[in-house]
DNA sequence: TACCGTTGTTAAAACGTTTCAAAAACGCTG
DNA sequence: CAGCGTTTTTGAAACGTTTTAACAACGGTA
């Protein structure tokens, strides 16, 4: 099979055939395609041409073994289908692809198992960063690769992670400031549909929901609706709640797959949204607007987490080393449809 | 600095070391740890039992460079944070996943300038395979990439595509179902919303509305509304078609973003689906079921696509060559709520 | 002229594997 | 016990860069 003709055939040219067709050292080449070093302009002319007719392409790989520098960042995160997190990984490529590094993806289906298995593989290809949404209870991981050379960012589920730079929201203000809206609408019994009590930052949720329940005189009426990740599950736990007999005026859904199983819950109980019953979610996605109501809902700033993150990781890389920085982003609450206030208030 | 002493003190530990350590030539090592070549027990226990002390971890880029072999995949779409494209990259994550592949995503935003540009970065990174769905009217790069050792698949948008594998939806017969749907319900008025005529998969779609319209003797009724790759401008779009006096009686959107425009349109004019209108989207996924009015849909086999392009994809890395393939899959029409026969049947 | 910075260039040594070809070890057979 | 296949093992050569340290070349000063 003939490949390249030019010259060199059967293989790709290297950085020898380019210096050896503009008649410099192999050094020289280098320099001139990497700008590290001045070179006089007849010598660059000349190599930039002969790298140009061979059709020359660096071997990034050979390139990351000897400067011990792979611009290959890894991105970890529990389910690139969830709206939240493919944001996130939006942003992430987006700000990459701008800096000359490219992103490795990673998606753990929340398992631990799998999340430890993928990140020491992502070490093994010599990630020089790791922008990590760890999965439940998995923070093990994180601290064992604390000596490595990887630099390491965690973001969204923080919980009680030390010693490497975190980016979340600020989980208790945010559930405080999302219940307060419910409160302020003169709803007193509300539930809170989380998916599981493990993920620090659901737990932050549920501590600002309390919050408000409790500044408001409401500390008593709170309402745990414990789903697990799915929204069948969140589906089928928010059923028993609505049957009860005084039953919630509003419900608080803890994160964007919540709030998808408590309408699949309104629907299927036939309650009416917000007629009887108020509904505010978390995470924000242009769907949320088509909604029939439209759902209001606490936003995330995506993309501020993503350039946050972004910003801790390549001062790192860039040598600019700092204190360890724990990053906490407000929300806010975008009201739509959904929230209004009760029936009968109490 | 010192470097390499006894037991390497410092840095991370290398074949070399384990070698070392368990008395045996670098050569074994590497045979042991890949299982690459009969080793005595002995000596494999010996290897072993050094790497674990060690903790050893393989340098992929030294590995990739000597094999030739770098076990990462180029993974290309216009938009990761369009439900379509990450339930592609989640179906091909989990596969590459599976057999020791990871793979690097790279974002196009619809630019093809970017696409080229994405694309040599991660030929320059040595990908073994890359899985690109292309931009608009961007194929000369896949044409130009040709000769090199990455193989390529393409997927969804393979218009015009020849000399590589393609794997899309068979997307005429899928729109002429989808349109023979609203047809068979009453509808004579079909307008048939579009992104751009610049992709080869909505120029099937659209020839699949024709086919259909022509096959029911409505030949002359086609209603084509142009919209380019933005919710907004559809719905603008959208709403001029509205507003002309014998207005269509059902919409037929193209993809899931148009489907979005067509909604906001309805909403903004007030005119109300299902009754007055019948809303027919392409792609599906959960949030659609959960819309009031529920969303019938053309729905691509997603999981399906990404088995397929990884099968023709690692096929061919291991060396099973095979005639080009050029699959269509077939689609079916998820019926619900938005599509019914029209109020007064022409 | 001899000496000395400077500046531009390069030979050669990494980087940490895989793999080739040759060597060593081993078990048989004659 | 020499000779000869067959295993096992290994030394050394890649893979294609970057980077270090040394080397020319060249004015300018003494």
């Amino acid at each position: 099979m003939i490949r390249r003709d030019g010259s060199s055939r059967g293989t790709k040219p290297t950085l020898h055939d380019v210096a050896a067709r503009a008649g410099v050292s192999i050094a020289t080449a280098s320099n001139v395609l990497n700008g590290s070093r001045y070179v006089s302009p007849e010598r660059t002319e000349r190599v930039m041409a002969a790298a140009d007719q061979l059709g020359y392409r660096i071997n990034g790989i050979a390139a990351s073994l000897r400067s011990r520098k792979s611009r290959l960042i890894g991105m970890v995160v529990p389910d690139i289908t969830n709206s939240f997190f493919s944001g996130l990984v939006h942003g992430i490529e987006e700000l990459a692809a701008g800096s000359g590094y490219q992103i490795m993806l990673v998606s753990t289906n929340e398992d631990p198992a799998r999340e430890r298995d993928r990140v020491y593989a992502l070490l093994s290809r010599r990630a020089d960063g790791l922008i990590v949404v760890p999965t439940i209870e998995s923070n093990d991981v994180l601290d064992e690769i604390r000596g490595e050379e990887a630099r390491t960012v965690a973001i969204d589920r923080v919980g009680g992670i030390e010693g490497i730079d975190t980016v979340a929201i600020d989980n208790v203000t945010a559930a405080e400031n999302g219940t307060r809206h419910l409160i302020d609408l003169g709803h007193r019994d509300i539930a809170f549909l989380l998916t599981t009590d493990r993920l620090e930052n659901i737990r932050g949720r549920v501590e600002g929901y309390r919050r408000a329940l409790g500044r408001a005189g409401l500390g008593g009426r709170e309402r745990l609706v414990v789903g697990d990740m799915t929204p069948q599950s969140s589906c089928t736990a928010m059923l028993e709640h609505l049957a009860a007999d005084p039953r919630p005026t509003a419900i608080f859904a803890a994160n964007n797959l919540m709030t998808l199983g408590a309408i699949k819950a309104l629907r299927s109980a036939g309650i009416d949204c917000p007629d009887e019953i108020s509904l505010l979610g978390f995470d924000d996605f242009e769907w949320m607007t088509v909604l029939r109501p439209s759902i209001s809902t606490v936003r995330q700033p995506i993309e501020e987490m993503a350039a946050n993150a972004w910003r801790l990781l390549t001062d790192r890389l860039a040598g600019r080393e700092h204190a360890v920085e724990h990053l906490r982003l407000p929300c806010d609450v975008c009201v739509r449809e959904s929230t209004r206030p009760p029936r009968q208030p109490h």
